[in-house]
Parts: structure tokens; C-alpha cells; sequence
RNA sequence: GGAGAGAUGGCAGAGUGGUCGAAUGCGGCGGUCUUGAAAACCGUUGUGCGGCAACGUACCGGGGGUUCGAAUCCCUCUCUCUCCGCCA
């Protein structure tokens, strides 16, 4: 969430920049001012009567142990209406807190400046595409039906043993899966990410760390016998590794990566883009976060889309960058560049990779700080992650693009892990 | 799953109703000493909120209660450890 010095410094700005993001925030804001500078008012007045109640308490003391009993109990007296009176200012103040960040978690994130304004994902900005677009000669077939001739993915056979969008992956595309993650992972160690394995399901704190709790709520997996919730992206475990912590400036910044299965309901998107790998309910993708000096994440961001670039290149397929526009920002993000593959049997771009740079939203949720040396103030990191990659869309682009009579053509980089040249 | 013990500052570890935000040790930071370092000695060393500041206030796992006053007593939840059982 954003801060609340941010929100009373420049409440204009603050609204302004929020259109780009087609939210009008007026109401909020004015909102959260008024409610803020009641909260101020109320803990004065509630620390006041708690200070005297504490003298009074003391006062109390000292008498007992003097054996002066009268006067004690007369002391007592008043302290009667003074506890009432701090009782509901107690209530009134936890009220008004609450209510002030209800109001809080309600904005969203600011754009950065360079965010285009625009609609929905028909206005992001390419500001990129590298890649060869494969020319294929005689029938070109969508992955789904390759899945079925090569027998590497058995769809039908994932909705028996769970349902839909939980494909079996068997033989070589087992092995391809497995491939693509140790490729990504062995990238992503060579870059300087540190290598974790996170649980696979968070708490309720955690989930609303990263901010999946209290909005995205039906989009998660819920264990509710125990109350856990079953991770959506590494993002969440990863991130929240750093929830009230507070690190050293010359720990920044901290780069981690992780491969984990990603569980997604998909709640409300039913029937559309789901066919084959292109929307499933469990999915592996390698997740690369970092933790940044707030003067450095946009440089940090930069370094995270070359390094995505890169990985996508290895892999040969055809690709574009995406400057996300307003609309099509996620609610936490301040700058997100989206990477799409071309897949050519379905003549589609597939979004394999959203890198964002969410300042310092999350890091305000999580209470994640930083010390400059000598400097004894905590102040709020910046966060940043992207997904590096996402595996299902990948490997539907790699197994239409690089489709021959032989069979589907591993890409160089992966043979060392694949162990075999062709998936036949 | 059954029985017991426990949760205190970066760590270790005192504190069982009254100047306790909390002894002491270690660690960290600053200094003295030293050619430099170590040792020794001195000082300093949590976070949030309110306040221009002085300062006030809250926090001893979470929540609630008793009391003029709670780290300390009561209730409840969570977690950790030990033993037993079960098990990859």
C-alpha cells in the first residue's frame, strides 16, 4: 500500500497519477486524510490519559509503600472515570485505524511516469521483439494435438485424477518439463540469484503480504482445515521471506530466485484461451525477486527484463516486450513489462513473463525496510520481480514452432538437459 | 494423536504484581590506548505511533480478562522443544 506521508504531502498528485491507472481516487483520498487526522487527534488525547493514568498508578505505588492506604484508595477514585473515558478512546482509535487502512489497501499502486494511459491489454506498448519467426512448411499443428501425437502430455488423464487445467506430463515432456526448469534455474544461479525452495503453501499473513489476501481471495487455493493457502506464484513465499525485516544498505540488493508448481483457480475465465497449456490450474514456472535500493530498482528492473530477454533468446523463440499501459497494470504495480512469445499454429502471442516493479507498495505491507549506514532510520525497500519463465506457454510455443517431420526440435541450450535432440 | 515443558531485545539469558523498555553476558557501533591490530577500559546500541521539539505513548508469541498498576495473575489461540505412538 502506499504511505501515508506520500497520501498527506500530496494528496493532488496523488489522484492525478492515479488516473493513468483509470482509478479515480478522489474519494479515498479525501477519505483517508480526514480519518488520518481524526486517528492523530484521538491518540494525542488517548496517550494523554494514558500518561496521567500511569502517574496515578505510580503515585498509588509509592503511598502503598509508605502505608499510606487513605490516600490510595482516595487516589482510586479518580481513576475510575479516567479508565472509562481511555477505554473508548482506545476503542474509537483502534476503530479509526482500521477503518484508515481498510481505506488504504484500497489504492492502488502509482504508475510510474513512463506508464502509457490506455484501456486494457489492446494499449500496452511494444517497445521490443527480437527472435526469428519460424517458417514452417506442410501442416502446422496446434501444441495439443502434437501433445497427443508424441503422447508427452495426457490432458484427459490429469482431469481424472484431479480436473481440468492439471495436465500429466509423461515420457519426454516429462523430461522436457524438467529440462526448462533446470535451464531457467542454472540461468538464474549464473545471473547471481540465489536458489531457494520455498514452501508450497503460506498462511494467511503471507498471502496478504504480497497482497493475494484481501482481493484476490478466490483466485487462491484455500486449505481451510488448516487455513493455507496454496501458493499462486513463488512470488508470494519469496517475497514474503523478507515480511519485518529489516536489512543493511549494503545488503541490497538481494536476489533470489525460485522454481515452484503455481496454483491458480482461474476463477471467471472458463472457456476462454483455456484449451491445451495456454490456462491451466497448476503450472511450474521459475520466479526470479529481488529486493532494491529505492534509488537503484529501476535500474534493477532494467537488468530484470535483460535478463529475461536473454533466457527467451537461448530459447529461439520469436518475442516482444510490452510496456503494460494503465489499465492493464496490476493493482500492486508501478512499471511491469510483459514478455508474449509467438506460438504459430495458434498465430497468438503468449505472455510467458511479467517483470514489475512494485517500489515500495509491498514493501509498506511487509514492512520490509532498509538502514543506511549511520543512518538510524528505517526506510521502505523497493521490490521487484518477474517470472523467468513461466513454463506451460513456453513449451506450447516451442513445441508448435519447432515442429519438423523428425519431430518437435529441442532448442540447443536444452540439450545438455534433455539428454535427446528430438521429441519423436 | 497422547503426556509434559516453554515462548522476553540481533543472540544467549535474568526478571513472577509497582519508576521494567526490561538485569547480565555476547555481538554491533563510537572512543581511549596502539605504528597497525588484538586485549583492556569508557560510552552507545529495538520498533511503531503522536509531537517542530522537549517529550508522551504502545509493544516481553497473538487475542481477551483481572487490577489503581501486568513481562509477571487468569482465559484462549498459535508456535517451539522433550518423551511416547504413528509414518515418508
Amino acid at each position: 500500500m502506499l504511505t501515508l506521508k506520500l497520501i498527506q504531502d500530496n494528496p493532488q498528485e496523488v489522484i492525478d497519477k492515479l488516473k493513468i491507472k483509470n482509478c479515480n481516487a478522489q474519494e479515498l483520498v479525501n477519505g483517508i486524510i480526514s480519518v488520518d487526522t481524526s486517528r492523530k487527534s484521538l491518540q494525542t488525547e488517548l496517550d494523554g490519559g494514558l500518561a496521567e493514568m500511569n502517574s496515578i498508578s505510580k503515585e498509588i505505588g509509592i503511598l502503598f509503600k509508605e502505608g499510606k492506604r487513605d490516600e490510595a484508595d482516595k487516589l482510586k477514585e479518580r481513576t475510575a472515570e479516567l479508565k472509562e473515558n481511555n477505554k473508548i478512546l482506545g476503542d474509537k482509535l483502534a476503530e479509526a485505524e482500521k477503518e484508515l487502512h481498510s481505506l488504504l489497501i484500497q489504492l492502488p499502486n502509482i504508475p510510474h511516469p513512463s506508464v502509457p494511459a490506455g484501456k486494457s491489454d489492446a494499449d500496452n506498448v511494444e517497445i521490443r521483439s527480437g527472435g526469428v519467426m519460424p517458417e514452417l512448411a506442410g501442416d502446422i499443428v496446434p501444441h495439443w494435438e502434437l501433445t497427443k501425437k508424441y503422447d508427452i502430455i495426457d490432458f484427459e488423464l490429469g482431469t481424472k485424477l484431479t480436473g481440468a487445467g492439471f495436465p500429466v506430463y509423461k515420457g519426454k515432456g516429462a523430461r522436457f518439463q524438467r529440462a526448462l526448469i533446470a535451464f531457467f534455474l542454472d540461468e538464474a544461479n549464473k545471473a547471481g540469484y540465489t536458489e531457494v525452495v520455498p514452501p508450497l503453501m503460506v498462511n494467511e499473513d503471507s498471502a496478504y503480504g504480497t497482497g493475494q489476501l484481501p482481493d484476490k481471495e478466490g483466485q487462491m487455493y484455500h486449505c481451510t482445515e488448516d487455513n493455507l493457502y496454496l501458493i499462486p506464484t513463488a512470488e508470494v513465499p519469496v517475497t514474503n521471506i523478507f515480511r519485518d525485516v529489516i536489512l543493511d544498505a549494503k545488503q541490497l540488493p538481494v536476489k533470489y530466485t525460485a522454481y515452484t508448481p503455481c496454483f491458480r483457480r482461474e476463477a471467471g475465465s472458463y472457456g476462454k484461451d483455456v484449451r491445451g497449456l495456454n490456462r491451466l490450474h497448476q503450472f511450474d514456472k521459475v520466479e526470479v525477486v529481488q529486493v532494491a535500493h529505492p534509488d537503484k530498482s529501476y535500474e534493477v528492473l532494467d537488468s530484470m527484463v535483460a535478463y529475461v530477454e536473454g533466457i527467451v533468446n537461448k530459447l529461439g523463440l520469436p518475442y516482444r516486450v510490452l510496456r503494460l499501459c494503465g489499465g492493464d497494470l496490476s493493482f500492486t504495480s508501478a512499471l511491469t513489462f510483459d514478455f508474449e512469445v509467438y506460438s504459430v499454429a495458434q498465430e497468438k502471442w503468449l505472455e510467458v513473463s511479467s517483470v514489475s516493479n512494485f517500489e515500495s507498495y509491498q514493501a509498506n505491507r511487509l514492512k520490509l525496510r532498509y538502514r543506511e549506514e549511520g543512518n538510524k532510520k528505517p526506510v521502505l525497500a523497493h521490490t521487484l520481480n518477474g517470472s523467468a519463465l513461466a513454463l506451460p506457454r513456453i513449451m506450447a510455443a516451442l513445441l508448435e514452432n519447432n515442429q519438423t517431420e523428425k519431430g518437435i526440435r529441442m532448442p540447443e541450450c536444452l540439450i545438455p538437459y534433455t539428454g535427446f535432440e528430438y521429441i519423436d
